[in-house]
DNA sequence: ACGATACGGATCGGTCCCGTATCGTTAATC
DNA sequence: GATTAACGATACGGGACCGATCCGTATCGT
């Protein structure tokens, strides 16, 4: 949490502790109220205590303000990537690019878009973006990184610019409905033999 | 114009006529705040009668309320599409990708990451969304196409699946910010390189 | 000159939200 | 049982915005 008084060792706090229900209940509220379609700032402190049952002073008691909120709310959708199997480079690929936008909270999935204009706006959310993106990251640059170790991928690709080959069309897919034509389902192992393979004729 | 009292074959409306100065200020104001960072809900008619220096009245006069005008604005950045040369295959879609993004109206390029959660949300932004996108997806397609025709690209490929390809690296690093160190000036030619070769060894 | 209408500007009531304060109640410790 | 602080609920003043309405003025066609 940002601001709220945990006190380590504790050192007896007198009077009627905290409720531990209360804490989830309000990160909860915010988080479905988001997936449910809400847009950061419209997002209000008022809606978010009537959905989780709360007095608001029971927010303000933990949280400076709505900006403190979010970044706590939205750190808890971080969830865990998928763990590619180590096996095959192309199998692990298309399960990492298939992960791309599918979140263990299904929630995330409805918030990630919302939180793009943000993104470029306020520097804390863009920090609290690529720390939520960048682990994903590293997972694919690894597979990559093997995958020339091993000869399988050509020695002289740029890992980053592949990556982004990779991601952009599902995410874009996944967020933007970028085009209706194409099917989630099968995209993921489209794009990776696409780009193992080139579309070039030889 | 959404609800404007045009009467195609005039027959003459008595009184003084609305100014067209007022109604492109109305647009640019709306235009401008978006691309100065004001995100869709949080744009005020208020503000953009002030900005555009107009009195509210002229706004509603024009436009049922905010949607309305939004649409209407948003629909004036369109741009026109680069035109490929239609030489080399791989030039024109270096053309086409590095053109992603980029608008003739600077603006576009600001406002459009804003459209993104809407998009999701109502069916109408959804379909001015796509009508934008759409002609130049057509672009590339063509160029796909002609590539196929001229022997220089596989026949066996999924033209829609390799337009995501070639689009979403470039979008979500100029929407998204997506990889920090990644370069968008040399992120065309790479990712049409990469998607032309594909990256396995062979 | 006249009616009609749009103009920029100002004001109004209503709604929503913020952040704070204050109720009576509840749950822990002493 | 006394103390203490968090609890849910509610009210407050302040602010932003909406949509409507009214000024007095400007600009049309007649």
């Amino acid at each position: 949490m940002s601001d709220m008084t945990s006190t380590p060792d504790a050192p007896r706090s007198p009077g009627r502790p905290r409720s531990i229900r209360a804490d989830e209940a309000i990160i909860e509220a915010t988080l479905d109220l988001l997936a449910e379609g809400s847009t950061i700032e419209a997002l209000s402190i008022e809606a978010i205590a009537a959905r989780a049952g709360v007095g608001k002073a029971t927010i303000y008691r933990r949280w400076a303000g709505k900006d403190a909120l979010l970044l706590d709310a939205l750190r808890r959708l971080k969830g865990v990537p998928a763990q590619p199997a180590g096996h095959s480079v192309r199998d692990d690929l298309v399960l990492l690019v298939g992960a791309i936008g599918k979140n263990v909270d299904p929630r995330a999935a409805k918030i990630m878009p919302c939180l793009a204009p943000a993104v470029n706006r306020s520097s804390d959310q863009f920090q609290l973006y690529q720390s939520i993106i960048s682990p994903r990251r590293q997972l694919m640059r690894e597979v990559l990184r093997r995958g020339i170790d091993e000869g399988v991928l050509r020695a002289d690709i740029d890992v980053e610019v592949t990556m982004a080959l990779l991601t952009g069309p599902m995410l874009i897919q996944r967020v933007l409905q970028w085009n209706p034509d194409l099917d989630e389902q099968t995209l993921p192992v489209q794009v990776v033999d696409a780009v193992l393979e080139g579309i070039r004729v030889r």
